[in-house]
This record gives C-alpha cells, structure tokens and sequence, in this order.
RNA sequence: GACUCAGUAGCUCAGCAGGUAGAGCACAUCCCUUUUAAGGAUGGGGUCCUGGGUUCGAAUCCCAGCUGAGUCA
C-alpha cells in the first residue's frame, strides 16, 4: 500500500481516497452506555478509531420490589453514564424502554418461571430490547451502527454477492459474553459493534484507568440486567403463588436404572428428554413453597437436612406442585446424556449454514452462560433438532438456551425443551 | 403388662474407661458470575429429655419419670 502511494502511477488513485476520506462523512456509531466500565471503554475505542459517536443511556426497570438492598439505582448509573460521555465529549441522551422491557423481557420471564421452567431474560433482552428497540432508536439518530460492551466480537465476509457475519467469542475466555447474542440474526449483527471484544478485561480496566473515565473501577454490574440483582423467590411472588407442596427424594439405583439407554437415534426420546418423575418413583422428604421457585440442579433454599450429602433438585412438576430431588453431587439424575430444541425454537445466527432435514453434524455446544462448551453431535429432524453430548451434561434445563459453536463461532441456538 | 434400645445443634447422628460438646446436611454472609443454578470461603447456632443421686467434677455412672421404636407375653 504505502509502496504504491510513492508510485508516480498511483498519484490518481491516492487523490480518489483522500477525496473520499475527506467527502465522506464519519461513519456514526450510537453507544449504548451502561454506566460500567466496558460501555465506557467501547465508546472511548471508537472515537479512537474514527467514528462519529453518540451516547444513549437506555431506562428499562423503574421498579425495585425485590431487588437486593444496596445496589445502583438506574439514576446512579444515567448520571455516571453522562460523566463518561462529558469526559469523551459526546453526545449523550437517554430513552425510557421500560414499558417494551416489561412486556418483551419480564413477562415473558414470569411466564417461562410459570410453566415451570427457567428463563434466560438477558438472551431475549439482547434480542428484543439492546439489538432490537434499542438498535431502532439508534437509527432513528443517524447512527450507521450500535455498539455495546460485549465481550464477543464480529466477523464479516462475502458470499455468493452476500455479506456474512459471524459472532465469535470474546477474547477473553473468561469474559466471553457471546451466549448472551446468541438469539440474535445476521440484520442485527449487521449493525453491530463490539470494540471490547478483542481485549481482556484487566485491559479494558486499565485503559479506562489510563483515560481517567468515572467507571474506571467501578464494580461490574451483575444480576438480571436493567433489573439488577433480586432474590428471585421473592421477585416471582410478585406474580407467582406461593403453594406449599411435597419434596419427593429419587432413589440413585431408580434414576441409574431409567438411564440405561443405548445412545442410537433410535432412543432419541428417551436420551434428549428429562424423565417424567412420578410421586411413587421415590419417597417424601419434605415441602417446598412452590414448584415453580426451583430450577434444576438447585441446591440451595430446599431446607432439608439430614442427608449424609447436600440434595439437588434433578426435576420440577408444576402440575402436580411436586419437586424431585437427588443426593449427592453426582446423583445419576442430574446428568442427561442429550437434550432436544423444537423446530420453531431453532435459530441459525449463520441461517447459511442451516442443517437440513436428516443431517448430523458435530459441534460445541454450551447449555448455559459461562458453561464449558461440549463436544456434540447434532440431529436435525423435521421435529427438531436432537444434540448428544460426548459426555454427559450436569443440571441440562428447560427454558435455558442451548448454544452451538464450531471452534469459537457461535453458529446458532435455541431454547432446550 | 414385662423386657430391650433410643432421647446430644433446625435435621441425621458421633462423643459415653467421668473433666462443662463435635461431624455431615440445613441456614446466613462474602467471593465468583450481566440469566438461573452450581462452585469456593467464612460464620451463627446446643437447658447434651426431665428430676434426683454418686463424685472435687456427669452428656457420659446410679435411681425415678416422661417420650419414641422394637421384642416377648
């Protein structure tokens, strides 16, 4: 490039450029700012890099029954927000989401807790809220694109006339936030930046220390995000009844015997489904407040002791207001060998790479955030797609999104049934 | 009715050749973690069934009572 900028026969092509630098205007990026550091750190990276960029601080939770004492309120944060902005000299305005957070986000998290099962409201508020709403009022500004504190990055590449992007995992193997995206499409991710994602956290803490940004060593938020960190007991009985009901013990031998299967595609529905625990298939042990309160693979907040080792929830009945629980950490019934996502629920980031109706393939498969991805072999059938772990997956849950991966490309996903 | 065994932290139990108590589970707090869980660390907890007695001193020995389980009739 530089050798052929000093070739007399280029003078042409260098004026084109310089014109188009200079006739262009900047690309503009909208930045969505938390009031955290990685937020803060994005926006300083891409005015580095050149980008008009505007911040939007987004409201998205005003209540706080149930929220744990001590935490930011959003006010904490928004003001936070606009010092980093005043400190980067951009832009900075603020846009209330909460009535589309409710109905997108919490609703449908009462809803999933109702039937017993256990939501992921970060997977759907990256889909619906962040990188939907959101990314529409970014537009709304002008912008050319979003960009958010994500520790995941983004590839693009041409295809038969197309662009293609990828949404690969952060470098930082133990920041990597790209099962949080894993709902979103290839329009989404076009309009997508992710400027932390190449960098490890302890950089991004010390480049916001560098600049002298307010957020430099501020806490990393945690807990539902925009809700804040909840005893979720107490949050869902907002909405969910408390209802007293037994806690019924499954015997080890019982739960080893029911998973004698040999895994052929024969056995699908016996290897990729929880077993349907009946009341007779064990002995009660004692009450629980609720069936729709516990989640599998639980430990805590059963209040039963006595045993030798600590008892584990390995199933749910909201039906019958029953929960099924195991002894000891590795009680046969909180490991499955397999789990299934119905067609309509599988969701191909790379649509081009869809699998096709009989085919198998082999991936890396994660069944919950921050989970050691796993070596499985992939079922598509008109039904839907069946998976099958190399090894066994301890606390496999309904309502949880099943992410696959091929290397660190988050190809796709779709919520285990 | 007689006999045997048991009655120690919220639960299951250990301690019992006498010197004022431990373990696991449960629970709480903290750490980790933008879901839910898990995991790690720390910690709070006991009239040792009741009443007598022996002893310098009893959860530990003796007696009586109460409660529970079982055996025999």
């Amino acid at each position: 490039m530089t050798g052929c900028f000093s070739d007399p026969c280029c003078k042409h092509a260098r004026f084109v450029l310089l014109l188009s630098v200079y006739s262009q205007r900047m690309e503009k990026v909208v930045i969505g700012l938390s009031g955290g550091v990685d937020s803060s750190v994005a926006a300083y990276l891409l005015k580095q890099q050149g980008y008009d960029v505007t911040a939007l601080f987004m409201i998205n939770w005003h209540d706080r029954t149930g929220t744990l004492t001590g935490q930011c309120t959003w006010e904490d944060d928004a003001l936070i927000a606009e010092m980093v902005a005043k400190k980067l000299d951009m832009p900075f305005h603020i846009v209330d989401l909460s009535k589309d957070y409710k109905q997108r986000v919490v609703d449908y998290m009462f809803d999933e807790y109702s039937k017993g099962r256990t939501p992921n409201p970060d997977v759907l508020c990256n889909r619906e809220i962040k990188f939907d709403i959101f990314l529409n009022e970014c537009l709304k500004l002008g912008a050319d694109y979003v960009a958010t504190g994500h520790y995941c990055r983004k590839s693009s590449f041409a295809h038969d006339g197309k662009t293609i992007h990828q949404l690969l995992a952060g470098t930082d193997p133990n920041k990597d936030q790209s099962y949080f995206l894993c709902q979103l499409n290839q329009d989404q991710l076009s309009k997508s930046l992710f400027p932390v994602g190449g960098l490890l956290k302890p950089e991004v803490r010390r480049i916001a220390a560098e600049q002298q940004l307010p957020t430099a060593t501020r806490k990393d938020s945690q807990g539902i995000c925009f809700v804040g960190k909840v005893d979720l007991p107490s949050f869902l009985q907002q909405q969910l009844q408390a209802r007293t009901g037994n806690v019924i013990e499954i015997p080890a031998d019982f739960a080893e015997k029911k998973k004698n299967v040999e895994k052929i595609p024969d056995n699908f529905k016996k290897l990729c489904f929880a077993y349907p625990y009946k009341p007779w298939n064990g002995k009660v042990i004692g009450e629980h407040r609720g069936a729709h309160f516990y989640t599998i693979g639980q430990r805590k907040g059963l209040s039963i002791g006595g045993h030798a080792d600590p008892l584990f929830v390995v199933g749910t009945d909201v039906k019958r207001n029953i929960i099924y629980v195991g002894e000891g950490t590795e009680h046969p019934a909180l490991y499955r060998p397999g789990l299934f996502i119905p067609t309509p629920e599988i969701h191909w980031i790379r649509t081009d790479l869809a699998m096709k109706d009989g085919e198998t393939r082999h991936y890396e498969v994660r069944i919950r955030y921050r989970q050691p991805l796993e070596k499985t072999t992939l079922y598509q059938r008109k039904e839907g797609l069946y998976m099958i772990f190399d090894q066994e997956q301890r606390g496999i849950t309904a309502g949880q999104f099943a992410a696959w991966y091929d290397g660190e490309e988050l190809l796709g996903s779709g919520v285990i049934i």
